[in-house]
DNA sequence: CCCATTTCTTAACTTAGATCAATAAAATCA
DNA sequence: TGATTTTATTGATCTAAGTTAAGAAATGGG
């Protein structure tokens, strides 16, 4: 762990901008809690069965979050450089992770433990309503996916994908995309194929 | 539009201090701002294209929440007696809904206006607190959700919902929880069908 | 630059759910 | 209660995704 650097801190200012004002001191008790460290490609922040103790900044790289259900890897979501990460569930309700939060490239984040991300909270109202407004922000997100898991088919969410989020299509392996559309790699190939042709 | 009675105002008391306690003053505060509303059966507290302006503490009945895709109602979710109900990401982004809030017996309900709900949240920090915590709250249900569309079957999704949500079993007809689970009415019949018959 | 590994594609076959159509069962209400 | 509507089941056929297996393409490390 180290102590993040002030180009670092001015990046989670930007964002925490977008959501609430606050003051020099405000901003300061929030960001003095963060500490910095490294997350080699390929090896993950947190594995399944811990408690996810922190809400982390990816401040540089990018992760994939994933489950194993009956032995194999289920892709869950990816997360990018510039935005806050962590297991929600489990942080929230001090509960194992079901999850894996594994670092697709060289990585760097800044993480708030639980326990200071809570005293946070007691300490200043504007924290409490920074907690509100992301937990909403989130939420709203989460909300989006399901429907779309409900209503599209793979095809239609595939599509929808590469509309809404086209940084997933520039960094990320297809086999992972497709388990984070519920199919196999396969059906994934035959799909692309499929709207290579249609579009002919 | 009316007033709701103590009794009706002691339900919600009960479920608000299952996430913050609170002294007269501020409960007051809060429950001030509710009115109560009657919904018959089999119409709409909200249509998709409005923008949804409260959130409801539903005092009695349940109602299905859907939306209109392709010209077919496809159930998104149940929502029961005793809990507290709205188009979180309508109400958060005050764009339209594209959801359909139908109460599926006579029901009724104690409403909170957005503009009220701001401005509540805005006089007593303990109601901003009580803000996160029900978006934290709600963002965890999504999540699981969530999971469970990504990772299970449509059969091991109904065997979840039966362990985890028997309400809906009790009160939902069947064709609306084969749309809840992204199926059409015949499969869910031989779902069960199936069940039944390696129960033997 | 080459070799090993990972990732992607294609093919053949299987399967679960969709679709269409008909009927049975249950609920509603006049 | 009997008639009408709504809800649930069953059968036949179709289709998209799963599975298994093989090979092609891309990537990465030495």
């Amino acid at each position: 762990m180290a102590i993040p650097s002030p180009e670092d801190l001015e990046k989670v200012k930007e964002y925490i901008g977008r959501f609430v004002s606050f003051n020099d001191e405000q901003l300061c008790a929030f960001l003095q809690t963060m500490e910095k460290k490294r997350v080699p490609k390929g090896s993950c922040l947190m594995e399944a069965g811990q408690v996810c103790d922190y809400v982390a900044f990816i401040n540089k790289g990018h992760f994939r979050t994933f489950c194993i259900i009956n032995q194999e890897e289920v892709t869950y979501n990816f997360s990018f450089e510039g935005n806050f990460y962590t297991d929600y569930p489990s942080f929230l309700t001090r509960q194992p992770s079901l999850e894996y939060h594994q670092a697709l490239v060289d990585s760097e984040v800044l993480v708030v433990s639980y326990e200071k991300m809570q005293r946070t909270y007691q300490q200043m109202p504007v924290w409490e309503k920074f907690g509100r407004l992301i937990a909403e922000f989130i939420l709203i997100r989460i909300a989006e996916r399901n429907r779309a898991m409900l209503f599209l088919s793979p095809e239609e969410q595939y599509l929808n994908l590469m509309k809404s989020r086209p940084k997933v299509f520039e960094k990320i392996p297809q086999h992972y995309i497709a388990s984070y559309l519920g199919i196999q790699p396969e059906s994934l190939s035959r799909i692309r194929k499929r709207l290579s042709e249609s579009k002919k």
